[in-house]
DNA sequence: ACCTGAACACCGTTCAAGT
DNA sequence: ACCTGAACACCGTTCAAGT
Protein backbone atom coordinates (compact mmCIF):
# COMPACT_ATOMS: atom_id res chain seq x y z
CA UNK A 1 0.00 0.00 0.00
CA UNK A 2 1.25 3.77 -0.97
CA UNK A 3 0.77 4.88 2.61
CA UNK A 4 3.02 7.36 3.91
CA UNK A 5 3.29 7.55 7.45
CA UNK A 6 5.81 10.22 8.07
CA UNK A 7 6.31 11.86 11.38
CA UNK A 8 9.98 11.87 13.58
CA UNK A 9 11.05 8.65 14.31
CA UNK A 10 13.89 7.28 15.69
CA UNK A 11 16.00 5.06 13.50
CA UNK A 12 13.58 1.59 13.33
CA UNK A 13 15.34 -1.15 15.78
CA UNK A 14 17.43 -3.50 13.20
CA UNK A 15 16.64 -7.21 13.04
CA UNK A 16 17.41 -9.12 15.42
CA UNK A 17 20.20 -11.57 14.58
CA UNK A 18 18.71 -15.07 14.39
CA UNK A 19 19.73 -16.30 17.54
CA UNK A 20 19.60 -13.21 19.91
CA UNK A 21 15.80 -13.03 21.51
CA UNK A 22 13.19 -10.70 19.54
CA UNK A 23 12.60 -7.70 21.62
CA UNK A 24 9.62 -7.69 24.07
CA UNK A 25 8.10 -4.78 22.34
CA UNK A 26 7.54 -3.71 18.72
CA UNK A 27 6.53 -0.78 17.10
CA UNK A 28 3.53 -3.25 15.66
CA UNK A 29 2.57 -4.87 18.81
CA UNK A 30 2.13 -1.23 19.97
CA UNK A 31 -0.21 -0.29 17.25
CA UNK A 32 -2.18 -3.37 17.37
CA UNK A 33 -2.68 -3.19 21.20
CA UNK A 34 -3.62 0.57 20.72
CA UNK A 35 -6.42 -0.55 18.21
CA UNK A 36 -7.47 -4.00 20.86
CA UNK A 37 -7.28 -1.29 23.76
CA UNK A 38 -9.33 1.37 21.62
CA UNK A 39 -12.15 -1.22 20.46
CA UNK A 40 -12.13 -3.04 23.62
CA UNK A 41 -13.22 0.21 26.11
CA UNK A 42 -13.81 4.00 25.70
CA UNK A 43 -11.57 5.99 23.65
CA UNK A 44 -11.51 7.56 26.62
CA UNK A 45 -9.10 5.08 28.24
CA UNK A 46 -6.80 5.10 25.48
CA UNK A 47 -3.93 6.44 27.43
CA UNK A 48 0.11 5.61 27.30
CA UNK A 49 -0.54 4.26 31.09
CA UNK A 50 -3.33 1.74 30.00
CA UNK A 51 -1.56 0.62 26.59
CA UNK A 52 1.47 0.13 29.00
CA UNK A 53 -0.33 -1.71 31.12
CA UNK A 54 -1.76 -4.31 28.19
CA UNK A 55 1.67 -4.42 26.98
CA UNK A 56 2.93 -5.41 30.51
CA UNK A 57 5.65 -2.79 30.36
CA UNK A 58 6.47 1.08 31.96
CA UNK A 59 4.31 3.74 30.29
CA UNK A 60 7.68 5.20 29.17
CA UNK A 61 9.21 1.88 27.49
CA UNK A 62 6.88 2.78 24.45
CA UNK A 63 8.64 5.88 23.60
CA UNK A 64 11.65 4.25 22.55
CA UNK A 65 9.47 2.63 19.83
CA UNK A 66 7.47 5.36 18.49
CA UNK A 67 7.80 9.43 19.60
CA UNK A 68 4.57 10.57 21.01
CA UNK A 69 0.91 9.91 21.40
CA UNK A 70 0.32 11.08 18.80
CA UNK A 71 2.11 8.84 16.10
CA UNK A 72 0.26 6.02 17.47
CA UNK A 73 -3.09 7.63 16.83
CA UNK A 74 -1.53 7.92 13.36
CA UNK A 75 -0.42 4.99 12.70
CA UNK A 76 -3.82 3.26 14.21
CA UNK A 77 -5.99 5.90 11.79
CA UNK A 78 -3.79 4.44 8.74
CA UNK A 79 -4.26 0.18 9.18
CA UNK A 80 -7.74 1.17 10.55
CA UNK A 81 -8.26 2.71 6.91
CA UNK A 82 -6.40 0.23 4.94
CA UNK A 83 -7.62 -0.93 1.72
CA UNK A 84 -10.93 0.94 1.53
CA UNK A 85 -9.99 2.65 -1.89
CA UNK A 86 -12.25 0.63 -4.44
CA UNK A 87 -10.50 -0.49 -8.08
CA UNK A 88 -11.21 1.51 -10.92
CA UNK A 89 -14.57 1.18 -12.46
CA UNK A 90 -16.34 2.48 -15.52
CA UNK A 91 -19.07 3.54 -13.68
CA UNK A 92 -17.75 6.49 -11.64
CA UNK A 93 -20.91 7.26 -9.49
CA UNK A 94 -20.98 3.73 -8.08
CA UNK A 95 -17.00 4.07 -7.43
CA UNK A 96 -17.52 6.80 -5.41
CA UNK A 97 -20.55 5.39 -3.37
CA UNK A 98 -18.73 2.33 -2.90
CA UNK A 99 -15.58 4.32 -1.70
CA UNK A 100 -17.92 5.86 1.36
CA UNK A 101 -19.51 2.61 1.96
CA UNK A 102 -15.80 0.82 2.46
CA UNK A 103 -15.03 4.27 4.56
CA UNK A 104 -17.94 3.52 6.55
CA UNK A 105 -17.48 -0.12 6.91
CA UNK A 106 -13.88 0.17 8.03
CA UNK A 107 -15.30 2.86 10.29
CA UNK A 108 -17.95 0.49 12.14
CA UNK A 109 -15.49 -2.41 12.51
CA UNK A 110 -13.77 0.00 15.40
CA UNK A 111 -15.88 2.40 15.79
CA UNK A 112 -14.60 4.33 19.02
CA UNK A 113 -11.70 5.45 16.21
CA UNK A 114 -14.46 7.65 14.27
CA UNK A 115 -13.54 10.66 16.96
CA UNK A 116 -9.70 10.29 16.08
CA UNK A 117 -10.22 11.28 12.17
CA UNK A 118 -11.62 14.26 10.76
CA UNK A 119 -11.69 16.33 14.27
CA UNK A 120 -7.97 16.30 14.38
CA UNK A 121 -5.46 17.20 11.67
CA UNK A 122 -2.76 14.63 13.12
CA UNK A 123 -4.62 11.81 10.73
CA UNK A 124 -3.25 13.52 7.56
CA UNK A 125 -0.03 11.72 8.99
CA UNK A 126 -1.63 9.01 7.60
CA UNK A 127 -1.65 10.33 3.93
CA UNK A 128 -2.93 7.42 1.19
CA UNK A 129 -1.62 9.56 -1.91
CA UNK A 130 -3.11 6.61 -4.19
CA UNK A 131 -6.47 7.17 -2.97
CA UNK A 132 -6.25 10.81 -3.47
CA UNK A 133 -4.76 10.00 -7.01
CA UNK A 134 -8.23 7.78 -7.84
CA UNK A 135 -10.45 9.86 -6.34
CA UNK A 136 -8.98 12.81 -8.75
CA UNK A 137 -9.01 9.89 -11.97
CA UNK A 138 -12.28 9.22 -10.95
CA UNK A 139 -13.54 12.96 -11.33
CA UNK A 140 -11.88 13.63 -14.63
CA UNK A 141 -13.46 10.44 -15.76
CA UNK A 142 -17.22 12.17 -14.45
CA UNK A 143 -16.33 14.91 -16.84
CA UNK A 144 -15.05 17.08 -13.99
CA UNK A 145 -13.81 20.35 -15.16
CA UNK A 146 -9.91 20.38 -14.75
CA UNK A 147 -9.82 23.79 -12.78
CA UNK A 148 -12.87 22.29 -10.37
CA UNK A 149 -11.10 19.44 -9.39
CA UNK A 150 -9.70 20.35 -6.05
CA UNK A 151 -12.71 21.78 -4.40
CA UNK A 152 -14.72 18.70 -5.78
CA UNK A 153 -12.03 16.34 -4.09
CA UNK A 154 -12.65 18.28 -0.99
CA UNK A 155 -16.07 17.61 -1.11
CA UNK A 156 -15.66 13.89 -1.23
CA UNK A 157 -13.57 13.81 1.23
CA UNK A 158 -16.17 15.52 3.52
CA UNK A 159 -18.82 13.11 2.19
CA UNK A 160 -16.58 10.22 2.82
CA UNK A 161 -15.63 11.14 6.46
CA UNK A 162 -18.50 13.63 7.88
CA UNK A 163 -21.78 11.91 8.31
CA UNK A 164 -19.81 8.54 9.64
CA UNK A 165 -17.57 10.42 11.99
CA UNK A 166 -21.07 12.01 13.55
CA UNK A 167 -23.11 8.35 13.42
CA UNK A 168 -20.42 7.19 15.32
CA UNK A 169 -19.47 9.85 17.71
CA UNK A 170 -18.43 9.39 21.56
CA UNK A 171 -21.41 8.87 24.23
CA UNK A 172 -20.17 10.90 27.23
CA UNK A 173 -18.75 8.20 29.49
CA UNK A 174 -18.84 9.75 32.87
CA UNK A 175 -22.19 10.36 33.41
CA UNK A 176 -23.71 8.20 30.85
CA UNK A 177 -26.54 6.86 32.24
CA UNK A 178 -28.25 10.17 33.03
CA UNK A 179 -27.48 12.31 30.71
CA UNK A 180 -29.43 9.13 28.48
CA UNK A 181 -32.07 9.61 30.96
CA UNK A 182 -32.13 13.37 30.19
CA UNK A 183 -32.20 13.13 26.31
CA UNK A 184 -35.11 10.37 26.79
CA UNK A 185 -36.94 13.22 28.52
CA UNK A 186 -36.44 15.69 25.79
CA UNK A 187 -37.16 13.18 23.08
CA UNK A 188 -40.61 12.58 25.12
CA UNK A 189 -41.42 16.42 26.36
CA UNK A 190 -41.88 17.16 22.05
CA UNK A 191 -45.51 18.12 22.09
CA UNK A 192 -47.46 18.43 18.50
CA UNK A 193 -48.92 21.98 20.01
CA UNK A 194 -45.52 24.20 19.23
CA UNK A 195 -43.33 21.38 16.81
CA UNK A 196 -45.97 19.44 15.09
CA UNK A 197 -44.34 17.62 12.48
CA UNK A 198 -41.75 16.38 14.78
CA UNK A 199 -44.50 15.02 17.50
CA UNK A 200 -45.34 13.21 14.24
CA UNK A 201 -42.23 11.39 13.69
CA UNK A 202 -41.07 11.34 16.91
CA UNK A 203 -41.05 7.70 17.18
CA UNK A 204 -39.22 7.41 13.67
CA UNK A 205 -36.79 10.00 14.75
CA UNK A 206 -36.16 8.80 18.08
CA UNK A 207 -32.69 7.74 19.21
CA UNK A 208 -32.40 7.21 15.58
CA UNK A 209 -31.60 10.56 14.46
CA UNK A 210 -28.86 13.37 15.20
CA UNK A 211 -29.47 15.37 18.29
CA UNK A 212 -32.17 12.90 18.86
CA UNK A 213 -30.09 10.16 20.28
CA UNK A 214 -28.66 8.52 23.38
CA UNK A 215 -26.59 5.96 21.83
CA UNK A 216 -24.35 6.24 18.79
CA UNK A 217 -24.03 4.30 15.31
CA UNK A 218 -22.53 1.22 17.12
CA UNK A 219 -25.35 0.53 18.95
CA UNK A 220 -27.89 2.18 16.84
CA UNK A 221 -26.76 2.01 12.90
CA UNK A 222 -28.18 4.80 10.51
CA UNK A 223 -27.99 3.08 7.54
CA UNK A 224 -30.79 4.27 5.20
CA UNK A 225 -30.01 7.83 6.34
CA UNK A 226 -26.02 7.01 5.28
CA UNK A 227 -27.37 5.82 1.68
CA UNK A 228 -30.04 9.09 1.20
CA UNK A 229 -27.00 11.18 2.01
CA UNK A 230 -24.85 9.79 -0.63
CA UNK A 231 -26.95 9.57 -3.19
CA UNK A 232 -28.05 12.58 -2.94
CA UNK A 233 -24.36 13.86 -2.87
CA UNK A 234 -23.25 11.96 -5.82
CA UNK A 235 -26.23 12.87 -7.60
CA UNK A 236 -26.04 16.49 -7.37
CA UNK A 237 -22.47 16.07 -8.54
CA UNK A 238 -23.01 14.86 -11.25
CA UNK A 239 -25.71 17.81 -12.45
CA UNK A 240 -22.89 20.92 -10.88
CA UNK A 241 -19.41 19.21 -12.06
CA UNK A 242 -19.23 20.12 -15.31
CA UNK A 243 -20.94 23.85 -15.71
CA UNK B 1 -34.83 30.75 21.46
CA UNK B 2 -36.26 27.36 22.33
CA UNK B 3 -33.26 25.91 23.21
CA UNK B 4 -33.60 23.23 26.14
CA UNK B 5 -30.37 22.62 27.75
CA UNK B 6 -30.90 19.60 30.18
CA UNK B 7 -28.92 17.77 32.32
CA UNK B 8 -28.60 17.49 36.21
CA UNK B 9 -28.21 20.60 37.54
CA UNK B 10 -28.26 21.96 40.92
CA UNK B 11 -30.55 24.20 41.98
CA UNK B 12 -30.17 27.39 40.14
CA UNK B 13 -28.58 30.34 42.77
CA UNK B 14 -31.98 32.19 43.71
CA UNK B 15 -31.95 35.97 42.92
CA UNK B 16 -29.96 37.67 45.43
CA UNK B 17 -31.87 40.05 47.49
CA UNK B 18 -30.94 43.95 46.34
CA UNK B 19 -28.96 45.07 49.23
CA UNK B 20 -26.53 41.56 48.82
CA UNK B 21 -23.45 41.51 47.19
CA UNK B 22 -23.77 39.77 43.97
CA UNK B 23 -22.14 36.28 43.79
CA UNK B 24 -18.43 36.56 42.38
CA UNK B 25 -19.73 33.22 39.90
CA UNK B 26 -22.73 33.07 37.75
CA UNK B 27 -23.33 30.07 35.17
CA UNK B 28 -23.02 32.87 32.99
CA UNK B 29 -19.69 33.96 33.73
CA UNK B 30 -18.39 30.43 34.03
CA UNK B 31 -19.71 29.68 30.17
CA UNK B 32 -18.41 32.87 28.70
CA UNK B 33 -15.06 32.64 30.24
CA UNK B 34 -14.90 29.09 29.10
CA UNK B 35 -16.03 30.48 25.53
CA UNK B 36 -13.16 33.63 25.79
CA UNK B 37 -10.44 30.21 26.94
CA UNK B 38 -11.57 28.16 24.49
CA UNK B 39 -11.19 31.18 21.44
CA UNK B 40 -7.86 32.45 23.12
CA UNK B 41 -5.99 29.32 23.39
CA UNK B 42 -6.56 26.34 22.49
CA UNK B 43 -8.80 23.41 23.15
CA UNK B 44 -6.62 21.33 25.00
CA UNK B 45 -6.23 24.13 27.13
CA UNK B 46 -9.37 24.20 28.38
CA UNK B 47 -9.40 22.59 31.69
CA UNK B 48 -11.25 23.33 34.66
CA UNK B 49 -8.23 24.33 36.20
CA UNK B 50 -7.10 26.79 33.29
CA UNK B 51 -10.56 27.92 33.76
CA UNK B 52 -11.00 28.83 37.42
CA UNK B 53 -7.45 30.48 36.64
CA UNK B 54 -9.38 33.17 34.08
CA UNK B 55 -11.84 33.46 36.93
CA UNK B 56 -10.07 34.18 39.60
CA UNK B 57 -11.54 31.10 41.87
CA UNK B 58 -10.26 27.71 43.04
CA UNK B 59 -11.38 24.80 40.37
CA UNK B 60 -13.91 23.11 42.93
CA UNK B 61 -16.06 26.55 42.75
CA UNK B 62 -17.17 26.00 39.34
CA UNK B 63 -18.83 22.74 40.59
CA UNK B 64 -21.53 24.53 42.59
CA UNK B 65 -23.04 26.48 39.59
CA UNK B 66 -22.29 23.84 37.41
CA UNK B 67 -21.97 20.00 37.49
CA UNK B 68 -19.15 19.01 35.35
CA UNK B 69 -17.22 19.91 32.47
CA UNK B 70 -19.33 18.23 29.84
CA UNK B 71 -22.38 20.44 31.10
CA UNK B 72 -19.87 23.52 30.23
CA UNK B 73 -19.46 22.52 26.81
CA UNK B 74 -22.90 21.69 26.17
CA UNK B 75 -23.77 25.15 27.25
CA UNK B 76 -20.90 26.42 25.14
CA UNK B 77 -22.19 24.70 21.81
CA UNK B 78 -25.41 26.13 23.00
CA UNK B 79 -24.04 29.81 22.55
CA UNK B 80 -22.05 29.32 19.67
CA UNK B 81 -24.97 27.94 17.64
CA UNK B 82 -27.56 30.47 18.67
CA UNK B 83 -29.79 32.20 15.92
CA UNK B 84 -27.99 30.13 13.18
CA UNK B 85 -31.92 28.72 12.17
CA UNK B 86 -33.15 30.97 9.36
CA UNK B 87 -36.50 32.57 8.74
CA UNK B 88 -39.04 30.49 6.88
CA UNK B 89 -38.54 31.12 3.26
CA UNK B 90 -40.59 29.91 -0.26
CA UNK B 91 -37.40 29.06 -1.60
CA UNK B 92 -36.79 25.74 0.28
CA UNK B 93 -32.90 25.21 -1.29
CA UNK B 94 -31.78 28.67 -0.56
CA UNK B 95 -33.20 27.64 3.07
CA UNK B 96 -31.02 24.76 3.18
CA UNK B 97 -28.00 26.76 2.19
CA UNK B 98 -28.51 29.59 4.21
CA UNK B 99 -28.47 27.12 7.65
CA UNK B 100 -25.29 25.42 6.22
CA UNK B 101 -23.66 29.19 5.45
CA UNK B 102 -24.60 30.27 8.81
CA UNK B 103 -23.92 27.63 10.91
CA UNK B 104 -20.33 27.42 9.72
CA UNK B 105 -20.24 31.16 9.95
CA UNK B 106 -20.87 30.57 13.64
CA UNK B 107 -17.89 27.99 14.20
CA UNK B 108 -15.74 30.57 12.23
CA UNK B 109 -16.47 32.55 14.61
CA UNK B 110 -15.38 30.42 17.41
CA UNK B 111 -13.01 27.80 15.52
CA UNK B 112 -12.00 26.23 18.64
CA UNK B 113 -15.06 24.66 19.21
CA UNK B 114 -15.77 22.78 16.08
CA UNK B 115 -13.81 19.51 17.40
CA UNK B 116 -16.60 19.44 20.27
CA UNK B 117 -19.39 19.22 18.25
CA UNK B 118 -20.40 16.07 15.79
CA UNK B 119 -17.86 14.37 17.59
CA UNK B 120 -19.54 14.06 21.15
CA UNK B 121 -22.60 13.27 21.59
CA UNK B 122 -22.99 15.67 24.50
CA UNK B 123 -23.30 18.09 22.14
CA UNK B 124 -27.29 16.77 22.03
CA UNK B 125 -27.86 18.37 25.50
CA UNK B 126 -28.17 21.77 23.42
CA UNK B 127 -30.86 20.60 21.42
CA UNK B 128 -33.07 23.19 19.22
CA UNK B 129 -36.16 21.67 18.96
CA UNK B 130 -37.10 24.71 16.68
CA UNK B 131 -34.41 24.34 14.42
CA UNK B 132 -35.21 20.41 13.72
CA UNK B 133 -38.93 21.19 13.28
CA UNK B 134 -37.92 23.96 10.70
CA UNK B 135 -35.78 21.34 9.13
CA UNK B 136 -38.51 19.19 9.17
CA UNK B 137 -41.28 22.20 7.67
CA UNK B 138 -38.63 23.25 4.98
CA UNK B 139 -38.61 19.49 3.91
CA UNK B 140 -41.80 19.06 3.64
CA UNK B 141 -42.48 21.58 1.77
CA UNK B 142 -39.40 20.58 -1.16
CA UNK B 143 -42.20 17.71 -1.17
CA UNK B 144 -40.37 15.14 0.98
CA UNK B 145 -42.41 12.13 1.22
CA UNK B 146 -43.39 11.51 4.34
CA UNK B 147 -42.10 8.17 5.31
CA UNK B 148 -38.40 9.95 4.16
CA UNK B 149 -38.48 13.15 6.52
CA UNK B 150 -36.01 11.76 9.14
CA UNK B 151 -33.52 9.93 6.65
CA UNK B 152 -33.87 13.37 4.67
CA UNK B 153 -33.63 15.34 8.54
CA UNK B 154 -30.24 13.31 8.88
CA UNK B 155 -28.68 14.42 5.79
CA UNK B 156 -29.08 17.84 6.27
CA UNK B 157 -27.42 17.51 9.66
CA UNK B 158 -24.95 15.34 7.97
CA UNK B 159 -23.94 18.37 5.36
CA UNK B 160 -24.54 21.00 7.78
CA UNK B 161 -21.70 19.71 10.41
CA UNK B 162 -19.61 17.55 8.52
CA UNK B 163 -17.53 19.65 6.28
CA UNK B 164 -17.24 22.38 9.01
CA UNK B 165 -16.24 19.89 11.54
CA UNK B 166 -13.20 18.41 9.16
CA UNK B 167 -12.48 22.65 7.95
CA UNK B 168 -11.57 23.46 11.31
CA UNK B 169 -10.35 20.10 12.88
CA UNK B 170 -7.79 20.68 15.53
CA UNK B 171 -3.93 21.05 14.39
CA UNK B 172 -1.95 18.90 16.68
CA UNK B 173 0.08 21.49 19.52
CA UNK B 174 2.60 19.86 20.97
CA UNK B 175 5.11 18.72 18.12
CA UNK B 176 3.09 21.63 15.58
CA UNK B 177 5.97 22.76 13.94
CA UNK B 178 7.68 19.45 13.60
CA UNK B 179 4.32 17.83 12.16
CA UNK B 180 3.71 20.72 9.87
CA UNK B 181 7.31 20.10 8.38
CA UNK B 182 6.33 16.55 7.94
CA UNK B 183 3.07 17.19 5.99
CA UNK B 184 4.63 19.87 3.45
CA UNK B 185 7.19 16.85 2.64
CA UNK B 186 4.83 14.71 1.81
CA UNK B 187 3.10 17.14 -0.43
CA UNK B 188 6.61 18.03 -1.94
CA UNK B 189 7.16 14.42 -2.89
CA UNK B 190 4.59 13.49 -4.84
CA UNK B 191 5.88 12.99 -8.15
CA UNK B 192 4.21 13.01 -12.01
CA UNK B 193 4.88 9.33 -12.14
CA UNK B 194 3.18 7.40 -9.76
CA UNK B 195 0.55 10.20 -9.41
CA UNK B 196 0.01 12.22 -12.46
CA UNK B 197 -3.27 14.20 -11.61
CA UNK B 198 -2.50 15.22 -7.99
CA UNK B 199 0.95 16.28 -9.30
CA UNK B 200 -0.80 18.55 -11.76
CA UNK B 201 -2.74 19.81 -8.98
CA UNK B 202 -0.77 20.35 -6.23
CA UNK B 203 0.01 23.97 -6.49
CA UNK B 204 -3.99 24.22 -6.01
CA UNK B 205 -4.50 21.27 -3.26
CA UNK B 206 -1.40 21.88 -1.45
CA UNK B 207 -2.24 23.14 2.05
CA UNK B 208 -6.06 23.68 1.03
CA UNK B 209 -7.66 20.55 0.71
CA UNK B 210 -7.76 17.71 2.99
CA UNK B 211 -5.38 15.97 3.96
CA UNK B 212 -2.62 17.35 2.25
CA UNK B 213 -2.68 20.58 4.24
CA UNK B 214 -1.26 21.46 7.79
CA UNK B 215 -3.43 24.54 8.37
CA UNK B 216 -7.12 24.43 9.28
CA UNK B 217 -9.78 26.53 8.07
CA UNK B 218 -9.27 29.16 10.52
CA UNK B 219 -5.74 30.03 8.59
CA UNK B 220 -6.61 28.63 5.29
CA UNK B 221 -10.65 28.66 4.52
CA UNK B 222 -12.33 26.23 2.19
CA UNK B 223 -14.78 28.61 0.76
CA UNK B 224 -15.01 27.29 -2.53
CA UNK B 225 -14.86 23.80 -1.86
CA UNK B 226 -18.31 24.71 1.22
CA UNK B 227 -19.88 25.45 -1.95
CA UNK B 228 -19.62 23.23 -4.12
CA UNK B 229 -20.13 20.77 -1.20
CA UNK B 230 -23.60 22.32 0.00
CA UNK B 231 -24.42 22.69 -3.94
CA UNK B 232 -23.91 19.10 -4.97
CA UNK B 233 -26.09 18.00 -1.70
CA UNK B 234 -29.19 20.35 -2.19
CA UNK B 235 -29.48 19.46 -5.82
CA UNK B 236 -28.95 16.07 -5.23
CA UNK B 237 -32.08 16.55 -2.71
CA UNK B 238 -34.33 17.79 -4.72
CA UNK B 239 -33.71 14.96 -7.26
CA UNK B 240 -34.18 12.01 -5.01
CA UNK B 241 -36.30 13.54 -1.98
CA UNK B 242 -39.56 12.84 -3.83
CA UNK B 243 -39.00 9.25 -5.42
C1' DA C 1 19.65 -1.62 22.43
C1' DC C 2 15.99 -1.67 25.27
C1' DC C 3 13.70 -1.08 29.55
C1' DT C 4 13.07 0.64 34.53
C1' DG C 5 11.91 4.13 37.73
C1' DA C 6 11.58 8.61 39.46
C1' DA C 7 10.00 12.96 38.40
C1' DC C 8 7.48 17.09 36.32
C1' DA C 9 3.66 19.49 35.20
C1' DC C 10 -0.62 18.55 34.38
C1' DC C 11 -5.94 16.52 34.49
C1' DG C 12 -11.67 16.13 36.46
C1' DT C 13 -14.06 15.47 40.44
C1' DT C 14 -15.35 14.54 45.53
C1' DC C 15 -15.77 15.91 49.97
C1' DA C 16 -14.99 18.07 54.32
C1' DA C 17 -14.24 22.39 56.12
C1' DG C 18 -14.64 27.23 56.46
C1' DT C 19 -17.46 31.79 56.47
C1' DA D 1 -25.15 30.02 50.02
C1' DC D 2 -20.86 29.99 48.23
C1' DC D 3 -16.05 29.20 48.30
C1' DT D 4 -11.48 27.16 50.08
C1' DG D 5 -8.27 23.47 50.41
C1' DA D 6 -6.80 18.91 50.65
C1' DA D 7 -7.12 14.71 48.44
C1' DC D 8 -7.88 10.86 44.91
C1' DA D 9 -7.03 8.73 40.86
C1' DC D 10 -5.58 9.90 36.84
C1' DC D 11 -2.75 12.15 32.45
C1' DG D 12 1.81 12.63 28.48
C1' DT D 13 6.49 13.10 28.40
C1' DT D 14 11.55 13.71 29.86
C1' DC D 15 15.57 12.02 31.57
C1' DA D 16 18.89 9.53 34.25
C1' DA D 17 19.89 5.06 35.45
C1' DG D 18 20.17 0.23 34.90
C1' DT D 19 21.41 -4.21 32.14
Amino acid sequence: MSQAVVGRQRRAPRKAKPQAEQPGLTREAIVAAAIKLIDDTELESFSMRNLAKELGVYPTAIYWHIPSRNAIIAAVISDVLRDITPPLSSDWKEWLKTLFRNYRYAIRRHPNVAPLIGVQLVSNLSVDLGMIERILMILTQAGCLPRRLPTAYNAVIATMVGFTTQEFAMVPKEEAAEWAIGMRKVVASVEADSHPILAQNIGEMSNKSFILRWQNGAEAPMDDSFELFINAFVTGLEMIIGK
